[in-house]
DNA sequence: GATAAACCTTCCAGTAACTGGAAGGTCAAG
DNA sequence: CTTGACCTTCCAGTTACTGGAAGGTTTATC
């Protein structure tokens, strides 16, 4: 099969793949006499596996580690656990500075009349810093 | 003032304050005849001002725009109003995500024992995909 | 057989926003 | 005079691709 064929059922552009190739995530597909690469149910099933993977967030190189640990049939679920549950903190780390953020700015959007004038409470945080408003 | 002194007052790295000079996010300090870059107050403000617009997730080139309306007694508070809100709206799109990824993480790390054994749920799922599981 | 579309190949550059490090000049203290 | 802490520039690396150029292959059409 045609790398944009392994595309298309993987769900992976097919630069992405050869970019997995390249890194050494996936090995080399075997190539034809043409030169064209390969693709065996087997390697599409790898990479959908990546392609979820990376999906749900995984970095490319955790990536590599749970591919080992799929191929590793004498594993243990407790390190595949450990994975996922680092992956959940550094979710809830990401998404407790976006909320951060957030409340930050929706406050000062909420703040700004928003009209012709110049006059801006967005624009005097940033300039002035978090005003200590008490009372 | 030294670029250490001005990185330290600024809240940003020396380097940083280099690079931001290097796109033109600022303008290039003046040098000292010893070549070094001295820095005044109203630099550090700018500096202070990009520090604090970037630590509230406005991508670098955000922060140009956010420069220049500061800089322009005649902007209008809408324009800033604008872009903090689509800042707001991006911000939502990315917590939306992870949230998703979360929730199915957590699901998964939840099905799986964590033991000694190798059957694991999670690779299961990047391996076969999401199972439709009714009831 | 010529040609064009749609593949495939490799390689290089660019993205975002820095960060680290090397090589070398400067300055203040002892 | 030397040491340490500055400063300078420039180059490379980070993450995970993505776009594009230059060129070979295959397939269909005329």
């Amino acid at each position: 099969m045609n790398i944009s064929q392994a595309a298309e059922r993987a769900e992976l552009p097919p630069k992405t793949i050869r970019y997995y190739e390249e890194i050494g995530l996936v090995t080399p597909a075997r190539r034809r006499d043409n030169g064209y690469r390969d693709y065996s149910e087997r390697e599409i099933h790898t990479l959908r596996f990546i392609a979820r993977a990376r999906g749900l967030g995984f970095p490319v190189e955790e990536c590599r580690a749970l591919v080992a640990l799929y191929g590793d049939t004498s594993r243990k679920s407790a390190d595949v656990k450990d994975i996922a549950l680092r992956r959940v903190a550094e979710i809830d780390r990401k998404m407790e500075k976006l909320r951060s953020m957030r409340a930050t700015l929706f406050d000062l959007a909420n703040k700004c009349h928003g009209d012709g004038r110049p006059d801006c409470p967005i624009l005097n945080e940033f300039a002035d810093g978090p005003e200590s408003t008490y009372g």
